[in-house]
DNA sequence: CGAATTTGACCGGCGC
DNA sequence: GCGCCGGTCAAATTCG
């Protein structure tokens, strides 16, 4: 059993979280609400956002009320869920699913041509024998797929809405009880056909209001909503360059991927998400029932001054 | 009526 | 080998 000390959702003293802050090959820690402390400028400049920070600071903090407590590795977040897990209320059930029988699925793929029996039992062997061989290959081709899993890239955020807009389109595939959990996990792949990226929200167990957002593999495609938002001429036009980044739902992404991910990625340059998108989205969410009830996390964001700019 | 979601079954990995 | 668990599939159901 590993330490958690140094992940601790609730603290938002500025750093608290950022002395652990490191960037890797596929994952990255850091308590991202640092971004308006001077100590964390050495932070975006490693993250290349600079230029983003000075060209338009206000835009940033107009951005979701969806706050983006932490962003983390995929380890880290199995961390936060093993404390949840050890610290959780013992008297607190799991999910109850009844137990319905199901109708079988192999026997129930009828062969339409099987008409006479002899023939039909050899085609049935036959067919059996195909089916098995296929399934087998299936097998060695996920065993030797299996190897190279996309890099994961896990936020923390604090959410009353489960499922955070991200300007891409999402199906549900999956939903599993979290062990020693009331709250599901839930999967979603990305609707685009040619696109392979897969999504897992859960909440946190030890603190409801956390939502923790999972993202696996890289967008092939621009998001959709670059296609129907318009562009305000305040905000900068290319801030999300790559596929990657336009995985990720929160306004601290903007700078995360070009460190990494737009020299990696052949498409990073094609690849563009506009800010007006996202807050757009933000609005979305900026309720005055959330802004009253998230205003106090919002101060130990940020600086006094930016909200009295931007909260109104 | 097609798209999206729900949900039980299934499968593979892993620890014991 | 067995059981648990995470992840995915796919039929059924719901939604727009």
């Amino acid at each position: 059993m590993e330490s958690y000390k140094e992940i601790k959702i609730e603290d938002h003293h500025p750093m608290s979280f950022f002395d652990n802050f490191q960037v890797t090959n596929h994952s990255f820690t850091g308590l991202m609400s640092d971004y308006s402390t001077a100590s964390s400028l050495g932070f975006m400049e490693l993250l290349g956002v600079q230029d983003f920070c000075s060209s338009s600071a206000n835009s940033v903090f107009e951005l979701p009320k969806v706050e983006p407590a932490v962003c983390i590795s995929e380890d880290q977040v199995k961390q936060v869920s093993t404390v949840s897990t050890v610290a959780g209320d013992s008297s607190c059930n799991l999910l109850n699913m009844p137990s319905t029988p199901n109708c079988s699925s192999i026997s129930s793929e009828g062969h339409p041509h099987s008409t006479d029996d002899a023939d039909g039992e050899v085609v049935e062997h036959h067919h059996q024998q195909q089916q098995t061989k296929t399934k087998q290959q299936l097998k060695a081709k996920k065993r030797s797929e299996k190897k190279q899993r996309e890099p994961r890239f896990a936020f923390m955020t604090k959410s009353e809405v489960d499922f955070l807009e991200d300007g891409y389109r999402w199906r549900k595939y999956g939903q599993k009880a979290v062990k020693n959990s009331p709250f599901p996990r839930n999967y979603y792949r990305c609707t685009s056909a040619t696109c392979n990226v897969k999504k897992r929200v859960e909440r946190c167990f030890s603190d409801p209001s956390i939502v923790v957002t999972t993202y696996e593999g890289k967008h092939t495609h621009p998001s959709p909503m670059i296609t129907i938002m318009p562009r305000p001429s305040c905000y900068p036009t290319r801030v999300l360059p790559s596929p990657a980044s336009a995985a990720f739902p929160l306004p601290m992404q903007f700078n995360i991927n070009q460190s990494f991910n737009e020299l990696t990625n052949p498409l990073a340059m094609n690849n563009q998400l506009d800010l007006s998108a996202f807050v757009a989205q933000g609005r979305r969410f900026c309720t005055t029932e959330m802004m009253g009830a998230d205003q106090g996390l919002l101060q130990d964001l940020m600086p006094s001054t930016v909200l009295k700019q931007d909260y109104r």
